[in-house]
DNA sequence: AAAAACAAACCGTCAAGTCGGTTTTTATTG
DNA sequence: CAATAAAAACCGACTTGACGGTTTGTTTTT
């Protein structure tokens, strides 16, 4: 009961990894299971094996992702408090990931939840958790600010970068996207400080 | 040459209305030209007449719905000038399609163009029209600002605006969204008077 | 021996686009 | 001003290919 265990693991590891990408590379409107099994390097038997249907495989992506974000955060305001990393900093971290795989690998899964329930049910609680996680970090970050304003200005950058990682679909002009970041952090100074 | 010429045109827009009001409400995954044509009450045979094929339709669907966005914000700004708006009401304005059928629909087609090169050709000149009209609005909005400034305060207000959109599929919650839009509307002031 | 990991053939569904039609309007011509 | 040719609007059956899930079979581990 050891080997099977391991090898269980590993797969399912790589099957999600492979979704991930493919999820990324294709779109969820040409996110085929046997383009995943190809790109995971198993058979498409072994997918199904692990894995009882798309839903399952997504939404257990989905949920990696998330996480890792999360703990890239958590570790990101470690650096912060022991002062590795400036507020400036931090915002670039954030920028770096929601401008690649995360943000528009939760946007295929957002607009696809938003189109059917059962899924915007499975999802909604962990979207929940993964927000209400970002919150503490953020309150982290600002241990001088009530928790109301640090949740405040957390909302208003999110949804910014959010924006910023839609509009890159039909913009790629990384100087333009630095610009608006930088006039944020400014605004995000003034903020703090007032 | 003039009642096949009216007859064409009116069942063209009730096809691309139609497209529309099914994008919004199915997605593009699901998007189906049969659906389409139910809606529109016309047969698939007419559908396929007036419109050669999907991405088509979706094109000219898109072109529709941001031009109307362009002149609903082009009025607004009037009615800014002629006093009859507030600018926290243009947001509002801005805000009330930017969280409907507009921005859903955009973000379908935006995903659908990130993985078709072909449509994102065919999508890019008609996205980058529509920015720049909105980039002019808001340099009529501020006329007293630099329009690099009113350009960058744009570009954050669209873009906080769109992540509130995406954000928007997983929380129902007008007053938080209201909390945030209030919060944007306080900082825009402290911009533009400093 | 039985259960897990994996493999792959198979099937049913489903939708986009094609195609051969019909009907109505417009252009042409004696 | 017919008569008629041509073109446009429209209809829906059919083809075709694709893909998710099922099922049956094989190998390896427990």
């Amino acid at each position: 009961m050891k080997w099977q265990q391991r090898k269980s693991r590993e797969t399912r590891q790589k099957l999600l990894n492979a979704t991930l990408i493919c999820l990324e590379r294709d779109g969820f409107h040409s996110f085929r299971l046997d383009r995943v099994a190809h790109e995971a390097d198993v058979s498409k038997g072994a997918l199904t094996h692990h894995f009882s249907n798309k839903e399952e495989l997504l939404a257990q992506a989905i949920e990696k992702v998330l996480a890792e974000f999360v703990d890239t955060l958590e570790r990101g305001v470690d650096d912060v408090h022991a002062d590795r990393l400036s507020l400036d900093g931090f915002l670039d971290l954030m920028w770096r990931h929601m401008s690649g795989q995360l943000y528009m690998v939760t946007l295929e899964i957002a607009l696809k939840a938003r189109h059917e329930p059962d899924f915007k049910t499975l999802l909604t609680p962990q979207v929940q958790h993964f927000h209400a996680r970002i919150d503490v970090i953020w309150q982290r970050l600002f241990p001088h600010l009530p928790a109301e304003q640090a949740t405040n200005l957390m909302n208003l950058s999110m949804n910014l970068l959010r924006g910023m990682g839609t509009q890159s679909v039909f913009r790629e002009d990384t100087q333009y996207f630095n610009g608006l970041l930088n006039s944020w952090k400014a605004i995000l100074r003034q903020q703090i400080t007032a």
